[in-house]
DNA sequence: AGTATTTTTTCGAGGCCCGAAAAAATGGGG
DNA sequence: CCCCATTTTTTCGGGCCTCGAAAAAATACT
């Protein structure tokens, strides 16, 4: 089983401590990691002065916010941001984006695409992807070498491996290799991630007060997915990238789903479901392919306007999403839930459906305390997840010993 | 977050990991456990001197199953049964149990008791609980110092710490904060657990070839209870035991629940939901207290006779299991499931509706592919897995360098 | 300018794990 | 019957790592 602890993983494991106790922390002095850690003074002194050596961590000017306390300011430890690179890829329904992020989490350079994800060939796929990775890696101001690693981010399923994209909406291909192909094209480490697992990494780093060991994305699209945070680890199935939060049996039977089954909460609250039961087109009526976020906002209009089908297809979404959350909470107990995605700047629509359902279900006790936030654009929070992600992998690789780590003993 | 690893720790950690490696594999020699952790020949014999000075291991007579190899013969380790004991209480409907249970595994004593739990003050329950226990510890045979541990399980909901029964079926009262009450009375460490996780323990040591690193425990009994196990550890909810499988909503509206909802899995596979449908009771009837076993085996021997209600009310019962499953596979992905309780021995009636419900949900590419054990008798596994519980708490506990450590020093 | 205060570094000590070699324990073969 | 090959277990020296205490550094206050 778990394996044990030899001498030398300490020091990389106590390396990897401090390095994340910095990012997450921003410009933490060596005190207050050693307060964070737990480490004592000595430690991390020892290590900071490594990490610097080998150009990982930079120190900060002396606290620009004018030291009002007596003795020896404190020096801020920040990451070096040219100490590596890393990139992003997020490919959506018809759009592909790429950003490349400094260490530090700045965004240094991006790049954005239309293109026909729904018709492309398998091939032609991948040959954008690709493409636009190299025309990035290929910008004079970029240095290669500090690329440290790829992250893509997919809406659909993954393998719990992140290195395939095993099924999509986007596209009729499936089981894509993603992260091997990239790999193997460019020698950079990759992985292949879910949006909403992206998402809910994203709302971590944004709002770690509100979102740390227990909460839900869900996001509200043309399809419905689903980020959860448990105990402070993303969750995922034991195969595929799991969550799938929309194919939860809403209504055993019931309205025909995208995925061709029946009765999920997809088929209830995602757009073409709104969509179809706005116009009264029957729960049997084949999924459009796509509804124009213009569309869907018209339609909510319509919805705030007047009583009609428009408002009622929003309630059933609520419903729909209200009884699949209480499903849920049975399942983990009720958490904070982020609403991410176009139908989230309706949630005003949804909500007294959804909370009614819930009261219904076994998280019904808590109905009133369950709050929700909402954001509707889901892009950004993605590409945020995939960075931070990447980076943090990043964190994890370079402080093993070894390599630099033998230039930076040297120094000392 | 996450703290830093001291240098103190690593021997603890190390030691831990052959305590684990022995009480797993049984008598394993050093050679071997050098193997499974990974640490050197050198640190596991170090490490198993401590322990043998201690008193927690022992050493095996030399193999007893005639040596075929060369060299010098392994000689095996075992656990010294004498180094602590456990006590596990089992609490259900008008039913307590108590065992004994000694470091190697081993019952060493038991006490069962009838009683009226539905109807019992609070008072009286834990007054039953503290008696039995108390009764066992003054058993003359048994060295009291030696009790490291108790383990309560009960069916229900517990919290995630593990120390208070949150609600339960077996009684009205609520919010019993059972493993402190037992430690305030008797000094010894105890904790409170689900039945339903206990007995994913158990099947987890006792079929850890099957049931490893991803599998679902179902209770079929006159509730519907879960334990479920993901990247080899107990899944719990964030705030309680979780799980509540038979809590996930199958049909909105629907059948009256004995929770006092609508439409939970529970109330169409529970018992007494089986039982209103066989007697054509209509879904709104209340709930019945209890349905005998008898009651049940007699249920599932005339629907195996001839077509009738009897046999639709297992199907309904399957399809609603069904249904469930299928929602929780798309949420976690398939893994194999373990039917436990009286129902499971009806589980020939269960299983085709079952099949069929499952194939209509995202689960349902695998539907051929999941296996579905049985095993009628919830009690001995509900048992084991506390007594395994146990048992890896004082695991954790004894190798704590400290106290019997240093005389185990000064021994060598 | 001197002192108090706080942060950071230095230094010696103690522990832990590892690899290599030695010791122990046994079966096989001449 | 003795010696050697083989395998397991222990011993030993070396190298790291972390820790606590004390020293050094850097600033505010008086």
């Amino acid at each position: 089983m778990s394996v044990g602890i030899r001498h030398d993983d300490l020091r990389r494991r106590n390396r990897a401590m401090v390095i994340g106790a910095v990012r997450r922390a921003g410009q933490p002095s060596r005190t207050e990691i050693a307060a964070t850690t737990g480490l004592s003074h000595s430690t991390i002194s020892a290590i900071s002065a490594d990490l610097i050596g080998e150009g990982i961590l930079t120190e900060g000017k002396p606290n620009e916010a004018g030291s009002l306390k007596r003795g020896r300011p404190q020096v801020g430890l920040g990451l070096n941001p040219e100490a590596a690179a890393v990139m992003t890829v997020v490919l959506s329904l018809n759009f592909l984006s790429v950003a490349v992020i400094d260490y530090a989490g700045q965004v240094v350079a991006e790049e954005q695409r239309r293109l026909d994800t729904l018709t492309m060939s398998r091939e032609a796929l991948i040959g954008e992807c690709t493409a636009i990775v190299r025309r990035r890696l290929e910008d004079p101001d970029l240095d290669v070498s500090s690329v440290a690693r790829i992250a893509l981010a997919i809406q659909g399923i993954t393998d719990t491996e992140a290195r395939t994209m095993l099924w999509s909406p986007i596209t009729p291909r499936t089981d894509i290799a993603f992260a091997d192909i990239l790999e193997a094209e460019f020698g950079i480490p990759a992985t292949m991630e879910n949006d909403c697992n992206m998402m809910a990494v994203a709302l971590r780093w944004r709002a770690p007060e509100r979102y740390r060991d227990d909460f839900i994305a869900i996001l509200l699209s043309h399809g419905i997915g689903m980020g959860l945070v448990l105990k402070g680890e993303l969750f995922t199935g034991t195969h595929s990238s799991g969550g799938e939060f929309g194919h939860m049996i809403h209504r055993p039977g019931g309205a025909l789903c995208r995925c061709g089954r029946r009765g999920c909460v997809e088929a209830y609250a995602g757009n073409y479901a709104i969509w179809r039961n706005a116009r009264q087109l029957g729960e049997d009526t084949e999924p459009v392919a796509d509804v124009s976020d213009a569309q869907m906002r018209a339609l909510a209009a319509t919805a705030r306007e007047k009583d009609g089908p428009e408002r009622e297809a929003y309630r059933k979404a609520g419903e729909a999403l209200g009884y699949g959350l209480g499903s849920l909470f049975a399942l983990i107990d009720p958490a904070p839930v982020a609403m991410v995605g176009v139908s989230a700047a309706a949630f005003d629509l949804i909500e007294p459906a959804l909370r009614e359902a819930i009261a219904q279900t076994a998280g019904g006790q808590h109905s009133k305390s369950i709050s929700f936030d909402t954001e509707p654009n889901e892009l950004p929070l993605i590409r945020e997840g995939c960075a931070m992600r990447a980076l943090t992998f990043v964190d994890q690789e370079i402080f093993a010993p070894g390599g630099q780590a033998r230039s930076g003993k040297n120094v000392a």
